[in-house]
DNA sequence: TCTTTAATAAAATTATATATCAATAAATAG
DNA sequence: CTATTTATTGATATATAATTTTATTAAAGA
């Protein structure tokens, strides 16, 4: 009796599934809420983590605003839209060059990394 | 009459300098705040990002915990210790290539991008 | 069905950062 | 040097993101 599969789970992945464009948690809450109007809050952001340590879903570390949380698992980068601050996404960029490079000029080890890019979408250029 | 030269502004950059390893907010306002017992934790903030703005310090966006602030003003990255949580300097990667692709790939302009790395520090790595 | 205990709901709490606003003081003019 | 202007400050309140706490609920195995 280890892992539970709960309502509330799997409304929660359906949820990221389904709002597909790296929702925020509170996009998530607010989504599963609709059909569940009792789900609490700290449930939502339990199980979006406890997922994302799973493997189910990827935890995206926005460096300004909230986190996001992307169903799609297969590696890539994120772009924010510096002005409507929308998240597409971006390619993945030499990641091992990168980390390698890292540790040789650091000495740290098992290094990973974030990489955000920050620019102005098409929907806002053409807005402009 | 545009901008005036304060106290707690210079205080702020002196702490900022001094401490050098990339302190947060709350680790300025730890120093200033030994000499200058009355400095709003507001002012530090102000300064902080104030100073940033106009060139004179570099605002770093983590990711996950507080952001930092940076005396030393060249192009270069960071990488976090996920063990002590320390920050210490990482190289700067192909910085004009990783915009430009990101830009080609996405549709987005103006794209600027931010990385940091993880790892474990020397320091970490000894006492394990 | 019964038991165990992982998971939940609700509220309080923490952490980081910004907004508000009356009071203060830096820069300049006279 | 003094007066005036207004950028800046201090104190507090507020905002946002996320976690902790605790009694209760319910999923899975016995």
């Amino acid at each position: 009796m280890e892992k539970r599969n709960t309502i509330q789970k799997q409304l929660v992945l359906d949820a990221v599934h389904k709002l597909a464009n790296h929702p925020t948690a509170d996009a998530v809450y607010d989504m599963v809420s609709a059909a569940h109007p009792n789900i609490s809050k700290a449930t939502v952001y339990r199980n979006l983590t406890g997922m994302s340590e799973e493997g189910k879903l990827r935890h995206i570390h926005m460096p300004n605003g909230a986190d996001r949380f992307d169903h799609c698992l297969t590696p890539h980068n994120h772009i924010e839209c510096t002005i409507c601050g929308g998240v597409a996404d971006a390619p993945q960029i030499t990641p091992e060059l990168l980390d390698e490079q890292a540790a040789k000029e650091t000495g740290f080890t098992e290094v990973t990394h974030d990489v955000v890019f920050y620019g102005v979408c098409p929907n806002c250029q053409s807005n402009a």
